[in-house]
DNA sequence: TACTGTGAACCAATTCACAGCC
DNA sequence: GGCTGTGAATTGGTTCACAGTA
C-alpha cells in the first residue's frame, strides 16, 4: 500500500516480543472504527468474516493481523466485539491521553481544531498557533490562536508530543525543527513538501492533491481502453 | 504502506506494456513536486541523488520508478528536469483537465474548496454540493453551493469523473452510490467508514484520526523502552 | 568518469489451506 | 460443525551491485 506510507527508523531486525508489522498498525484503527460501529448498532459478538467486510479487507488478512496482537478470539465462536475493541484500543495507545499542537490555522487547520474525530479518539488538541498576527486571538472553539512564538513554551507546558503542521510548505520545515527541538517526536504534516528530522522522529504526511493525483492516474487508465476495453468485473466487490 | 491504501480492482495479471507498481504510482506525484520545487529554483539538470533526496526517497527506489515510465535520463548525466517533469505529469495524466465535485461542505469540505493545491494541478473544482438548506446559496470563492438534488444534474452538466466526499459517514454511502450512478469512477473518500463501489470504480480514503492513532502507536513504544531504551541512529537523515 | 537502467537477491506483505480447538 | 490461528506458498516491493553508455 500505499500509501505506502515510509517508515525508516525503529528497529527492523529486532526479533523480540512485540513485532507488529507496519501494514498492520495502519489497519488496527480500522478495526477500531468497525468495532465501534458494531457495538453502537448493539452487535457483541462477530465474526473474522463479519469484521473484515465492515473494515473493507479480507477475513484471511483480519486474522493474520489479529494474531499479531494475541489470541483475542474463540475458535468456533469469533470475537467478542467490546473485548477485541479495547484490546485493540490499548495496543494503539487510546487508553491514554494525546495532547496536541496545530501550527498552521489557515482552512485545514480550522477544520482539524474542530473535528470531532480527535477529540473522540483521546487525541486532545491543548494549542492553535498561527503566525499571522492578525489571526492570533481569536477564538476558535474553547481554545485562543496563539503567536508562533509561544509555541516551545506551549509545547512544554501541556507535555505535547504530536504536532501537526498545516502550514504553507515554505514554513513546514521551520515549524518541524522547533517542534523536534522541544521533544516533539510524533509529527503529522499536511504542508505539501517533505520533511527532514532527526531519527527517532516519526513524520506521517497526509498530501490531499496527491490522492487526487492518483485517482487521475487510475481515471486515465480507464478512459483510454488500454488493454479490455470494459472494466473486467475480476472479484466481487 | 502507505498508507497502504487497498487498491483491489484493475487487471492485475495483464502482461500488457503499461504496467505501473501501485506503489511506483503512488510515487510519482512526489517526484511531480519536487521536480516543480528544483524547476523554481532555477535548477535545469538534476541527478537521480539530488532529485531522491528532494523526495525523500533513495535513489536506487527512484531509478527503479523512473524505469517503469520509460528511459528519461541519460547515463553519466542525469535528468532533464522540464522534460523528465512533464513526462510524470503526462504519464499522471495531469496534462488535461479534471472536474471535481465536492460533496459536504463543512469545514474540511470548505478548506478543500479553497485549497489552490489542486487548481494548481489540473483539478478543477466545478460543483459544491450540501445536504443543510442553510448552506445552500452561500458563496465559496467563484462557486454557490448547490443544493443535494442537484447533484446528479451537475455531474453530468460538467462531466464530473472525481468526486470528493467529505460528509459526515453516515451519509457518505448514499453520496457514493449516487455518484457512482451517474458514472463517477474515482472517489476520495474522507468520511469516517468504509464505502461499498461496485468493480471499476476506484477509491482512495483519508481518514485524519488514522493517521494520529498510527503516529500514536509508534509514540507509545518510544515512550516504554521496549528494547533499546534510546533511539537507535541506524542511517542518517 | 559519472551516472542511468536493470537483473538478481532480499525482504515484507498477502493469500492459501488446514490443523487445532470450542 | 464452525471458526480461529498459523505455517507454507505466493506475490509485490525494495535494495544491491554492476553492466552499459553518453
Amino acid at each position: 500500500m500505499s500509501d505506502a506510507h515510509d517508515r525508516d527508523s525503529g528497529e527492523p531486525g529486532q526479533g523480540s516480543a512485540r513485532g507488529i508489522p507496519e501494514a498492520t498498525v495502519a489497519r488496527l484503527p480500522i478495526y477500531l472504527r468497525a468495532l465501534t460501529t458494531l457495538s453502537d448498532h448493539g452487535i457483541a459478538t462477530t465474526s473474522s468474516e463479519d469484521l473484515a467486510i465492515a473494515a473493507g479487507v479480507n477475513s484471511a488478512k483480519l486474522r493474520k493481523d489479529l494474531s499479531h496482537l494475541g489470541s483475542y478470539g474463540t475458535r468456533g465462536v469469533g470475537y467478542d466485539v467490546a473485548y477485541l475493541r479495547y484490546q485493540i484500543a490499548r495496543e494503539i495507545g487510546l487508553t491514554q491521553d494525546w495532547p496536541v499542537v496545530i501550527v498552521g490555522i489557515g482552512n485545514l487547520g480550522q477544520a482539524l481544531a474542530n473535528y470531532s474525530g480527535f477529540s473522540s479518539r483521546g487525541f486532545r488538541i491543548v494549542a492553535l498557533v498561527d503566525a499571522d498576527p492578525a489571526l492570533v486571538g481569536d477564538r476558535l472553539g474553547a481554545l485562543k490562536i496563539q503567536p508562533l512564538a509561544a509555541l516551545e513554551s506551549l509545547i512544554t507546558e501541556h507535555r505535547v508530543s504530536i504536532g501537526v503542521i498545516t502550514t504553507p510548505a515554505q514554513a513546514a520545515q521551520s515549524v518541524a525543527d522547533r517542534l523536534v527541538a522541544r521533544g516533539v517526536t510524533s509529527i503529522l504534516n499536511f504542508a505539501p513538501t517533505v520533511i527532514a528530522v532527526p531519527d527517532g522522529v516519526d513524520v506521517r504526511k497526509v498530501d490531499l492533491s496527491i490522492e487526487l493525483q492518483i485517482l487521475a492516474f487510475h481515471e486515465q487508465r480507464k478512459a483510454s481502453g488500454h488493454g479490455s476495453p470494459e472494466p473486467v468485473a475480476v472479484e466481487s466487490a
